[in-house]
DNA sequence: GTTAGCACTCTTTCGTTATGAGTGCTAAAT
DNA sequence: ATTTAGCACTCATAACGAAAGAGTGCTAAC
C-alpha cells in the first residue's frame, strides 16, 4: 500500500514533528543527511501521503503535520524497538527495591518515577485486591454505638470501616462473632466475601446472636467498598511543557479531567492485556482529543491486577515511552508474582 | 491617618477591582451612584493614596490597582461582616450530616463543597490524630516473615503498617505480645505512644520474649508515621477562571506547588487559631506571590486539630470567603467536639 | 521518475498610526 | 481652602499595511 520511499518519508516527518512540534516542510526535510531526494520529490510524496490521510496541513501553504491516521500507522508499523538506558533501568528497579514501604507507597513511587523518566503524565492503577484472600477479620468496639471492622488480606492490605452497632449488643457477642467469622472466612477471596458471609455464617450466627443481621450487612458492605485499586497520578503539570498546550483552555480541559477520579479510572481500566496505544480521538474522553495514552497492564501470575499508563500529547515519543512502559509493567509483574506466590 | 473620604474611595476601588479585575480610573468611579465627587477630586485622593502605598499603577497613565498594603488595610479595617446565604448554610451542614461515611470522607467532602461555594481552591487539613487515644492494637501475621500492625484509636481511625517479623518468632509469642501491648497501652495518646511503648512494656516483654526489640521498634515507628492529618484539595483548576492567571507560567507555578504535598502542608500548618489572611508575598512560598490564602483552624474542645483554607487570587472576595471559612470552621469544631466528647 | 523553477498562499513580524482611557497640573469656581 | 473644569501628555491596545519567509502546487525540462 505504501512504497518504501513513502514509508521512509512518513517516518522522518513524524520523527521530526515529534521532536520539534513544528510543521515540517519539504525544503528542511531535504536538507537532512539521510534524505537524498530533492524538495520537489518530497513534495510530491507528501501530497500523496496527505491524499491517503496520513498527513495534514495546518493551512494551505504550511508544512505537514501527522494526522491521527498517520500516528496510528507509525505506531502499528514503523516502531523500532528502542533500548533502555542503564540509568532508566536502575531507576525502575529501585521502585520495588524496598518492600518494607508497603504496596501503596511502591505504586505511588512507580507513578512518580515514570513521569520523571518520560516527562509526561503517568497514571498507575494500583493492584486491585479482589483476588486477595482474607487473612484475618477484626471488630473493634469504639463505644456503645459504634465499632471498626477490619479486614486484613494475605497480601498485607488492610481495609477498615466504621459502622454502627445494633442496640444492646454485648462485647462477648462481638467476640463470638469475630471467632465465627475468622473460622469460616479465612482464605476467602475478597470478591466472594460478600456472598460467603451470608452463605457460610448466617446460620451459625443466628444461633448465637439475636441481632446478627445488621452486623453482617455492614461487613458485607465494607468488603464491597473498594473493588478497584487506588489511582496514582504523577507529573500532572508536565503537560505545561508541551508547546501545543500553550493554550490555557486545552490545559484546563485535561487538568479538569485529571481531577475526576472516575474519568481517570475509566481511562486506564484494565481491558486487554499487553500494551495499548490510544491516539487522540481514539480515546472516548472528549478532553483527550489532543492527547495520546499508552497503557500496559501488570499481573500477578496470569491475572492482570493493575495498569500503568502514560498520558502525553499526540506528538508523543511513542517508541521510548512504549519501551519504558513495557519494561516497567514486566518488572512489576515479576515482583508481584514472586511476592504473591511465596505467600500462598 | 486616612480621612473618611480616602477610606471610602479606597474601599470602592478595591471592591470594584475585586469584581472587575480591571484597573479602576477616576472617570468611571465618579460615574457610580454612591460617589458624589468629581473625577478630579478623586484623582487627587488617588494620588495621595498611591503616595501612601495603598494603590499602584500598572503604567504611568493607567487606572489604579490595590497594592498589597491596600488589600491588607482593606482586610484589617474595612471588612463588613457579610452574611451567609441559606443555600450555603445547608450545603455546609450537609457535609457532616452523614457520620457513617467516616471522617476522611467527610473532610474530603468539606474541601469539595468549599471550593464549589467559593469557586476558588480549597485546602483542608484533616484532623491530626496525635491526641486521640489508643483503643486497640493488633498484630496479624501474614506469613512466616511479615505481619501487619494495626492501631485503632478511640475516634475510629485506623493506622496500619506492614513489617518484618524477627526470625523464629512463634504465633504464641505474638499473641502474648499483643495482650501485653493492649493491657499497657490502651488509652495512651498517639503522641506519647512511642515513648510509652518502651517505657511501659519493654520490661514485661523481655521476660516473655527473647526477640522483642525488633517488634517494639517497628511498632514505635508505625505510630510515629503520620503525625499530621491528611490533606485534601478541592477545585484545583478553579484558578483557571481568574483573568490574572491567563498567563500559563503563573498557573504552572501554582499548580506545581499544589502537587507538592509538603509545600501545601507548610502553607496551612496550624499556627495561631482563628482566621488568618495572608496576602501575596506575605506567604513564604514564592509561587504564592499573586495569591492570597485564608486559613482557619478547627478544634476538638479547645485543641486545634486541623485547618481549612481557601487559596485564590490576591483579588479575592475576602469578605465572602472569610465569612464562609469562619462558619465552616465553627461548624466543624462543633461537630467534632460533640463527637469526641461523647466518646471519651 | 526526478527535479528545477516559478507563481502563489498564508503566517508572522514589524513599524505606523489612530483611538481611548487615564493621569497630573493649573487655573477658575465654589 | 476645597473642589472642579480644562487641557496637555502618556501609555496600552487595536488596526492597518507592507515586507519577509516558509511552504506549496504545477509545469516543464532533465
Amino acid at each position: 500500500m505504501l512504497t518504501d520511499r513513502q514509508l521512509f518519508i512518513l517516518q522522518i516527518i513524524i520523527d521530526d514533528f515529534i521532536r520539534s512540534a513544528q510543521p515540517v516542510g519539504s525544503r528542511n526535510l531535504a536538507k537532512k543527511d539521510d534524505v537524498s531526494y530533492s524538495p520537489a520529490t518530497i513534495r510530491n510524496e507528501m501530497a500523496d501521503l496527505e491524499e491517503m490521510g496520513f498527513l495534514e496541513k495546518t493551512h494551505t501553504s504550511s508544512g505537514r503535520v501527522p494526522s491521527e491516521k498517520g500516528y496510528r500507522y507509525y505506531v502499528d508499523h514503523m516502531l523500532s524497538p528502542g533500548s533502555i538506558r542503564r540509568s532508566e533501568r536502575t531507576a525502575i528497579h529501585s521502585i520495588f527495591a524496598d518492600r518494607q514501604e508497603g504496596m501503596e507507597k511502591a505504586v505511588q513511587n512507580a507513578a512518580t518515577i515514570l513521569s520523571e523518566l518520560t516527562s509526561y503524565t503517568s497514571i498507575v492503577l494500583g493492584p486491585k485486591f479482589n483476588d486477595h484472600k482474607v487473612k484475618n477479620l477484626q471488630i473493634i468496639p469504639i463505644d456503645r454505638t459504634s465499632a471498626v471492622a477490619i479486614i486484613v488480606t494475605d497480601t498485607g492490605h488492610v481495609e477498615n470501616r466504621l459502622f454502627s452497632l445494633p442496640d444492646g449488643i454485648e462485647p462477648a457477642d462481638i467476640e463470638k462473632m469475630v471467632n465465627i467469622l475468622n473460622d469460616r472466612l479465612t482464605g476467602v477471596p475478597l470478591s466472594e466475601l460478600r456472598r460467603k458471609i451470608f452463605q457460610e455464617t448466617a446460620q451459625l450466627m443466628k444461633r448465637h446472636l439475636h441481632n446478627y443481621e445488621a452486623v453482617l450487612n455492614m461487613f458485607a458492605e465494607a468488603s464491597g467498598g473498594q473493588p478497584i485499586g487506588k489511582l496514582f497520578i504523577g507529573g500532572k503539570t508536565n503537560i505545561f511543557n508541551q508547546p501545543e498546550f500553550r493554550d490555557i483552555e486545552k490545559v484546563r480541559l485535561v487538568m479538569d479531567m485529571m481531577e475526576k477520579e472516575h474519568d481517570m479510572y475509566e481511562l486506564v481500566r484494565p481491558t486487554e492485556s499487553g500494551i495499548q496505544v490510544k491516539i487522540g480521538t481514539e480515546n472516548a474522553e472528549q478532553a483527550m482529543e489532543d492527547c495520546s495514552l499508552i497503557t500496559a497492564s501488570y499481573s500477578v501470575g496470569n491475572e492482570p491486577v493493575g495498569t500503568i499508563a502514560i498520558l502525553g500529547p499526540k506528538r508523543m515519543e511513542y517508541s521510548r515511552v512504549i519501551t519504558l512502559v513495557d519494561f516497567l509493567s514486566h518488572d512489576m509483574t515479576n515482583v508481584l508474582t514472586r511476592l504473591y506466590n511465596t505467600r500462598s
